[in-house]
DNA sequence: ACGATACCAGACAGACCTGTCTACTCTTCT
DNA sequence: AGAAGAGTAGACAGGTCTGTCTGGTATCGT
């Protein structure tokens, strides 16, 4: 039920998928839904509080090398993804356009998730002995947000090439 | 009228700002709205469009200085409207989000502008003599999406000392 | 065996959506 | 003066949206 609606917000967008399509591809009854979940907002909610751990869960995966080799293969991963056919963009970027209160509960989550994805990056650039850690992981934020916006919007290649020289001139050789 | 839906759209989305809205705070009779533009998608394509040529309007009134000079202005330029509280992302950007076909007269719209702006970086550095302009504009346009999103959905001042940052690394000294 | 629980299918309410249409008013040009 | 064009207000159709509610069914633990 989570599952489709993942794949239906990611896919089309949140406004425009309705409950009804929901339930009726996840073979669910409509009462049944609305026993789960108060209401869609709180379905939308649960999709995005769903993505971040999955994307916490792969970015502990990486356990393997330095620091430094283990921020590379983090954005290698998702140059490696954003080049996938289903890419559609960053499911928090794209969901946070479709709520502009800053204020309401599906914000706050994403709001959540962009503060644990800096902290990631501020930690391994501190075990990698970085001069500038915090600064440098806010440097990272920006070339992450343009990662997934460039995968959605612009040629893959490019994007992937502009990528790998921002992180050498950003972290040096 | 475009204006009214300029501010509404860009303020809270396309999806969810209606027609009857528009016209509504736009002191408009609805059979003049659709004597004017066929459809709403048409009003969407019209706001990506005017949008683009206010940019490109921008840019082209940062003449003076050198070019690496007139990089730098733009994306202070950025940084400032970024930090004000009306901002609210890239148009572009959101809007997207919530057009998923890459073939819709919107996404083309889009497309157009986001070709244009990494011409016009990869112009800029060309005329200041860097060495891979081509290359170096895909950078910017991360460095470019990324602060768009950032001061949507961050600390504005945090994100403003990232840009300086990142521009000084990946332009030099 | 039996009550509790969870499920399904689907009708329904009330609101909102886009887009069309009618009827009327005002301006402007000839 | 009179026709044409463009605006206004608003009803209307047909559809979709969220969320509630009614029946009927199946699967449990006891």
């Amino acid at each position: 039920m989570l599952e489709t609606a993942t794949r239906l917000f990611y896919g089309e967008g949140v406004h425009t998928v309705g409950i009804d399509r929901i339930i009726a591809e996840a073979g669910v009854a409509k009462a049944t839904f609305y026993n789960h979940f108060p209401s869609k907002d709180d379905l939308v909610r649960a999709y995005i509080v769903e993505q971040s751990t999955l994307q916490r869960g792969l970015a502990e995966s990486v356990r393997e090398g330095s620091p430094r080799q283990r921020l590379e293969a983090i954005f290698a991963f998702m140059c490696d993804f954003g080049a996938g056919l289903t890419f559609r963009g960053c499911p928090f970027v794209n969901t946070a356009a479709e709520y502009p209160d800053p204020s309401h509960p599906v914000r706050k989550a994403i709001e959540a998730h962009r503060r644990w994805n800096r902290d990631l990056y501020r930690d391994l650039l501190t075990a990698a002995g970085h001069p500038d850690p915090a600064r440098t992981a806010d440097v990272l934020m920006l070339i992450r947000d343009g990662l997934v916006v460039g995968f959605d919007l612009d040629d893959p290649a490019t994007v992937k090439a502009a990528v790998e020289e921002a992180l050498l001139r950003v972290l040096g050789p």
